[in-house]
DNA sequence: ACCCAGGCGACGA
DNA sequence: TCGTCGCATGGG
């Protein structure tokens, strides 16, 4: 039986859809249960999380404060997707996205998860991200685990995660945890810079191209500006916007219009 | 048996 | 700069 400190309402279901928002491929760790309650963790914490009669309530040990960054909530949605509609395609992922919010993850979590993900879907992605918790995470509540640091996957081999079933993902996993923990590669820093140059470092890293490299930088930098482009991106882009499309018309917030795009493409 | 999955890096032209 | 291929693993 888990206890947890308290219920908030965090704010109402018109500005964060829990459902799109968790499902829409830019996280892990959240799972739904049959009555649409999302168990997870974020930095640790952990939260029930479940909307009812219009609005999001939370149960955990964190403050509101903390979930309200976690969720973006003082970033105006409404405003930049006004921003996307000289691209009439938008309309419509708009429509189909309404109330997904880009998640302000931890980065050290949001790269290893994303070296994980590539060449690989996203059941399988998530069993990965699982395993990697209980085996080597803190378990802050019964069974449940925290996202291991860093620092804890610094001092293991490759073979020490032959656990995660992951491959030839697991020396890359071990030599990115390397570079955070030893300083080399600064995650903190990297969100103050241009979005261009946290995906060029992010970028030197073995195994870590353009595309986890955007990922790393969007979901765990909060680089709003970058513009992951996957196969489903690539498949988008074709169908539906002219030959030679530049996805920089989106400017600083096309990592948005991006999530809309792809949530609109794969439809949960 | 094949093919693919939110790719990457090495290689050859 | 471009296409091609191997890379581990599991599911359809």
């Amino acid at each position: 039986m888990i206890i947890l400190a308290n219920t908030i309402e965090l704010c109402k279901e018109d500005k964060l859809n829990i459902t799109k928002t968790f499902e829409c491929g830019q996280c892990f760790r959240w799972n739904a249960d049959s009555a649409g309650i999302y168990r997870g963790i974020a930095y640790s914490h952990y939260a029930e999380i479940y909307s009812e009669a219009g609005s999001v309530y939370v149960t955990s040990d964190a403050p509101k404060d903390f979930w309200e960054y976690y969720f973006a909530l003082d970033t105006d949605y409404d405003k930049i997707d006004k921003s996307f509609l000289s691209v009439d395609y938008m309309r419509e992922c708009i429509e189909y996205g309404k109330g997904i919010r880009i998640l302000r993850q931890e980065p050290w979590e949001a790269l290893c998860s994303f070296i994980i993900s590539q060449c690989n879907n996203i059941p399988r992605i998530k069993n990965i991200v699982s395993v990697l918790c209980r085996k080597f995470g803190d378990e802050i509540l019964p069974g449940e685990f925290a996202f291991p640091g860093a620092e804890k996957i610094a001092g293991l081999t490759a073979e020490d995660l032959s656990p995660l079933r992951c491959g030839y993902r697991a020396p890359y996993i071990i030599n990115a945890a390397r570079a955070v923990d030893s300083g080399e590669l600064d995650l903190e820093m990297l969100k103050t810079v241009s979005a261009n140059d946290a995906i060029s470092s992010l970028m030197k890293l073995n195994g870590v191209g353009l595309k986890v490299a955007s990922c790393a930088a969007l979901y765990g930098l909060c680089q709003l500006k970058t513009f992951p482009v996957d196969v489903w991106m690539k498949k988008a882009l074709k169908a539906h916007f002219p030959e030679g499309f530049d996805w920089h018309i989106f400017g600083d917030y096309a990592g948005i219009a991006q999530q809309y795009i792809f949530f609109n493409e794969r439809k949960y």
